[in-house]
DNA sequence: ATAACTGCAAATCATTTGCAGGGGC
DNA sequence: GCCCCTGCAAATGATTTGCAGTTAT
């Protein structure tokens, strides 16, 4: 949950800050924020701009290579992992976790135990296209929306 | 889910803004923008500042005496219902309505054909304190964190 | 060749904060 | 009377964008 890619395909040129920023997101344990894939990538590219890195960051998104996580915070975060899982947050730390992929109320006692969490509650939010928007332009166009 | 008071309590006064700031999120359709509350509470109370809207969205928050919302969108959002229910987002539109609290797999099938939307996935996020946090200092302190 | 892409710097924009005065309790 | 609360304005900070030159395909 994370890239609802709705994009128009595009040709995507696999540059070398591309390549890196991909690497970087995968490699960086835990879930990165946009600065923090900056600083390691440019440990291999010094010249790359903050810019450049939103820009593919959104991109690699949009083409599934990676999610974007969103909620909860005022600073987003990445993640190497394009496949379906959740998060778990710390409140004090901001810290972001995976979390087992299970029914919530189960997950939220679950962990406790596992992962040693106090765990307060969650946050759901289905993502969609509302009857209004349905019915008026077809699917065309933008792509790029919401947030 | 949303309001996840962890404040020391403080005495709270119940100030015309506050009182009035509290009423527009009950009364507003849908769940409004900080700048969909400040227009309406300009109606009446035109000198009203929008930091001042800021701060008690905040501390009515955190009273448990509405909910913010913060997944998935730049903007944050605020639902004058305190009690634990979720939302469907337009990616489209931005457009924030209630979901029905059903196990995620299911409330996706069943908001399709309940309120006529294309479910795309879902957002899911745990939120505590995670055992670093918990090791280190105590409750104490601070209360306004994260985000 | 020709879009896509990049670096740079400036722009956005929601939200927060410092401050000095004001008013609930 | 105390301290919380307010309006105002300036600050913040993450993310976005315009532009002119560069490069992958």
């Amino acid at each position: 949950m994370g890239g609802f890619a709705l994009r128009h395909k595009r040709p995507i040129r696999m540059t070398p800050q591309r390549t890196t920023i991909l690497e970087a997101v995968r490699q960086i344990h835990g879930h990165p924020t946009a600065d923090e894939v900056y600083e390691r990538v440019r440990r291999v590219l010094p010249r790359v701009s903050l810019g450049t890195v939103y820009r593919n960051l959104e991109i690699l998104a949009q083409e599934g290579m990676i999610q974007k996580i969103e909620s909860g915070a005022s600073q987003k975060r990445y993640d190497g992992n394009p496949s379906a899982h959740h998060h778990l947050r710390c409140l004090r730390c901001g810290r972001l976790e995976d979390a087992p992929l299970k029914r919530p109320l189960e997950a939220m006692e679950a962990l406790a135990e596992t992962q040693g969490y106090e765990v307060f509650g969650f946050l759901l939010e289905f993502v969609g296209i509302c009857p209004a928007c349905l019915g008026g332009e077809d699917s065309g166009g933008n792509g790029r929306r919401s947030n």
